[in-house]
RNA sequence: GGAGAGGUUGCCGAGCUCGGUUUAAGGCGCCGGUCUCGAAAACCGGUGUGGGUUUAUUCUCACCGUGGGUUCAAAUCCCACCCUCUCCGCCA
């Protein structure tokens, strides 16, 4: 949610950003609705302040023992006269609330200009394995190491659902405990665990709802959803809340399953491990104030590719273009790591600074010391890292010449010390 | 799932029986002041949130878990729902 005082004071400022986004919300209707919105409000308005009067008018004739039926009379008249307008504003600010829920968050200044094409090449990191022979896919190496059985996931549920098995059971598990253990150890972060079914005004806060209600699984009999990420449970955290100012920033971390139905997106880099309804992922998250913000985007960003540097895993961040952004972020950057077997640069992290557009939403606020007021904090979140595409650049970035593949060092310890997956 | 108790403006907490000087008491916290070398304590004063309006002062509306209802008037009465706690039942 936007401060309605920028649409109405600024809006050549959300045009533009609107533009950037190739978004099509029509700002001038809006803006024509608001205008609508407050003129019935303020109609509204004066007729309750007269109704107030005239009760207080009647206690008093009361007390005095006179006749207050004249009194009673118009506050009557006027009392029908306000449930009428008060229907027709009720109808009026639910498609007004609805209407704003759709406007997406305005473009940093810093954000590239124009669609996926845009993205700009931040940073670089490592090398590509140069090979001596021809590199397996992660489908070939997982099945012949037995560490995914892609049929079980489909006959248990349904496409995109996977079992890992085994070593990649292990792998996975492994992976989720070195990611947290890294983040609460060394970049301070304190560890959460919350659950994987929310409510739709948990959802609403952090921007999920309305836009993305088709990509996400709904318990219809409960008002329940399946988190698409722990983003949404852990923002929402704070929700309502007025935070005291010395406990900002806030850093938490919390590793979920996630759940997405990936609607329209069959076909689509869909192969192995690609893009899967379920899986795991180790998010990061941040509630900080407000002038803070794009530093601590930077360090999160920082925290995450740490992940892969310890992994030893080529990788290379990107910064998305305004056509690319999620519809909450301001700013956002994409961690990608290479893997050889498919030869392709995999989306395994997004680090967004949200500003204070969720903290709208989720009203979350503190009270800052120097202005005496209740501010918004700004939200960040950013994966650290995401499972499935991280331990198919495991497999194939680290495998051998017979089909085996070396553990990366950093993850022995779950390993017993083996130095390996062989067959 | 059943029974009982409860949900009040940052926090605690009165008010609900009997609807109307409650624009929600009081305390804590916070802000300012007196005192002090400084601080603490004490004392004095101020202090809910959100919306609309206004250059501003102002004025005004809404909010006592949520949504309805009764009434000239609802924190207070009625209905439904949500949540919390205690006990019982069931259960990993």
């Amino acid at each position: 949610m936007l401060d309605i005082k920028i649409l109405r004071n600024n809006p050549e400022i959300v045009k533009e950003s609107l533009i950037k986004r190739n978004d099509k919300f029509d700002l001038d209707a809006f803006l024509a609705l608001d205008n609508i919105w407050r003129n019935k409000l303020s109609e509204l308005e004066t007729l309750s302040a007269r109704q107030n009067i005239l009760a207080q008018e009647t206690q008093l004739l009361i007390k005095d023992k006179k006749d207050p039926k004249s009194k009673i009379e118009e506050s009557k008249q006027l009392k029908s006269q306000l449930a009428e307008l008060e229907k027709d504003f009720a109808q009026l600010d639910i498609d007004y609330k609805a209407k704003l829920d759709w406007l997406p968050n305005i473009v940093h200044s810093s954000v590239p200009v124009g669609d996926e094409s845009k993205n700009e090449l931040v940073s670089q990191y490592g090398e590509k394995p140069d090979f001596k022979f021809k590199a397996k896919d992660h489908v070939t190496l997982a099945e012949e190491l037995n560490m995914v059985d892609f049929k079980a996931g489909t006959k248990l549920t349904g496409t995109n659902f996977v079992t890992y098995t085994g070593d990649g059971a292990t792998l996975e598990r492994a992976l989720i405990n070195f990611m947290l253990d890294l983040h609460i150890k060394e970049h301070g972060y304190r560890e959460v665990s919350v659950p994987f079914l929310v409510n739709s005004k948990t959802m609403r806060a952090t921007g999920q709802l309305p836009k993305l209600k088709d990509d996400m699984y709904n318990m219809s009999d409960d008002d329940f959803y399946l988190i698409p990420t722990a983003e949404v449970p852990v923002t929402n955290l704070k929700r309502d809340v007025l935070l005291d100012e010395s406990e900002l920033p806030i850093y938490n971390v919390c590793a979920t399953p996630c759940f997405r139905r990936e609607a329209g997106s069959y076909g689509k880099d869909t192969k192995g491990l690609m893009r899967l309804h379920q899986f795991d992922k180790v998010e990061l998250v941040k509630f900080v104030k407000p002038g803070t913000s794009y530093d601590e985007l930077e360090q999160l960003l920082e925290n995450a590719c740490k992940v892969l540097e310890l992994l030893k895993l080529p990788y290379r961040v990107v910064a998305l273009a305004s056509g690319d952004l999620s519809f909450a972020a301001a700013k956002c950057y994409d961690i990608e790591v290479y893997s050889p077997g498919i030869d392709k640069w995999l989306e395994v992290s997004s680090c967004s600074n949200f500003e204070d557009f969720q903290a709208r939403r989720g009203n979350i606020k503190y009270k800052d010391s120097k202005t005496g007021k209740r501010e918004f904090v700004h939200t960040l979140n950013g994966s650290g890292l995401a499972l499935p595409r991280l331990f198919t650049a495991i497999l194939e970035n680290y495998q051998q010449e017979d089909g085996g593949v070396v553990i990366p060092e950093v993850l022995r310890g779950y390993f017993c010390g083996h130095e390996r997956f062989s067959r």
